[in-house]
DNA sequence: CTCAATTTGTTCGTATGTATG
DNA sequence: ACATACATACGAACAAATTGA
């Protein structure tokens, strides 16, 4: 058995998916520069410790992909094309987060069985009388990256219906005079699609997904909005400037608002990680 | 062929783990509560339209991980036990994340062919004259969760050669009289783990992770410290106070410093969405 | 130009794992 | 539990293209 099939057995991913997913990485990662000749067949069953035709099959999936192109009697080579992405800016403060939403146009989805009610944690605030339950998918030049299902407290829906079915909730929210805002938070953990997520967000049920909850609660102690977000793994990235709220023990000039001029939903390219685990 | 296979072709990970990966998210976000009896395998099979010993192997998995039981002629039940998980929360400000690390004791990798310099992005300041190059692993509990590999400026380093080498390396910085800091952000993206940081993390190659990159930029546009850090995907949670920079355009009153109360790198018990992906 | 070395490409045969009915 | 089909992985042998001596 092979090294990598006795020390990774956790994972019961065919082998020539792992080693064309770290040989994936090493073009992302740059390790393996564009254009260069990677090492050859025998050396990289040596490395991996695979049979031939394993890691020819790896060789053949970065082929299909673009990222590699053999020639007999030459060797494999790295394709020159760029090899950017790009990603989804996580907004980290509230005006940027409102501003940031507000040209999005939510496709919504029907739900069936909404759960009335959202679970709340503890440090989320105490459930409204009321809620209603809106899901929608987010896309970003055709593509769906998000899915977001918001649970929004009945009381603040009924002052504009329209409004919200027709516009992100949040952006809705920020604009209604008469809210009163004690706490917004967001929280972020690296989850795995289901069923449904899979589908809508075409990646395999399994891979990897950023899931999001944004709750906002008004001084009442209540929570007015509930949002758990599931996006694409290789969707987003998230930009903190650690400087933004105090200063550290240094003397710094002021930046007026240097971090609200990088975050937002804008696109960005730039090199990376990998395309995706499972696809 | 089932409509999962179909589907979803694009992951080539066996079905029975595709069905278990659903199983055992439903019983962890509670949508299958503790004690409960889950649907038949005549029911599961339809569902996901997959033969019965296909079902019959994915329950098996959750057996062994202790989240089911079955019960011949009475049906399978969702266990008891707890399935809540521990985070190690990620500092989103710059005197938490010092604070919080300052406890570390880190772990020192040995490695071979250090990269003399960081490879910096737009935004990520200029290269110092000189780097050292230092490696380390993080535990929790005697489970590693992260990988540090910093570039620090060289003349920072001979400041205090053996407090870096000893204690984390930006913690130690932090202390430092004299710096002059004029930016320090950390970037998030979703990543997957290669051949060493598999073995490191106790994960398996290709489950995702998650990629840090932290960089501090002094007065003169310098990168003086670059750290790339490679967490655990199930280690690892962010929280984010939309509120601690500035205010939303309602009345809220002084919440000095509410944010540095809920981050730092304490660990937390919490619901949650998967134990791993690959595993 | 030929030859040998190198490297990718192809094809067996075998064993085991996955999935169906 | 059984028979069937296909995917995964191995090792080995051989074919075809490229390179440089």
């Amino acid at each position: 058995m092979s090294k990598l099939q006795k020390t990774y057995d956790r994972s019961r991913v065919p082998l020539y998916i792992q080693v064309a997913s770290v040989m994936r990485q090493r073009i992302e990662s740059r390790a393996w520069q564009a254009g260069q000749k990677i090492p050859t067949l025998v050396e990289l069953e040596m490395e991996f410790q695979v049979a031939r035709v394993t890691v020819r099959q790896a060789v053949e999936i970065l082929r299909e992909e673009g990222l590699l192109h053999c020639q007999q009697g030459r060797g494999t080579f790295v394709a020159d094309k760029a090899v950017n992405r790009h990603w989804v800016k996580l907004a980290t403060e509230w005006s940027v987060l409102v501003e940031s939403i507000k040209g999005n146009v939510p496709r919504r989805i029907k739900v069936d069985n909404p759960p009335a009610f959202p679970t709340l944690a503890e440090g989320e605030g105490t459930p409204a009388p009321g809620y209603v339950y809106l899901s929608s998918l987010q896309f970003k030049k055709d593509q769906p990256y998000g899915i977001v299902n918001t649970h929004l407290a009945k009381q603040i829906f009924e002052r504009d219906p329209k409004a919200f079915t027709e516009h992100p909730a949040l952006a809705v929210l920020a604009d209604l005079d008469n809210i009163e805002v004690q706490h917004a938070h967001q929280t972020v953990v690296i989850g795995s699609a289901n069923l449904q997520e899979a589908d809508l967000l075409k990646i395999a049920v399994g891979a990897p997904t950023a899931e999001c909850r944004c709750v906002v609660i008004d001084n009442d102690g209540i929570a007015i909005y509930v949002s758990d977000i599931t996006y694409r793994s290789d969707a987003i990235k998230l930009h903190i400037d650690l400087l933004a709220g105090s200063r550290p023990h240094s003397r710094v000039g002021d930046r007026p608002d240097e971090a609200s001029k990088s975050a937002g939903c804008d696109t960005t390219r730039e090199r990376s990680a990998r395309e995706r685990l499972l696809s």
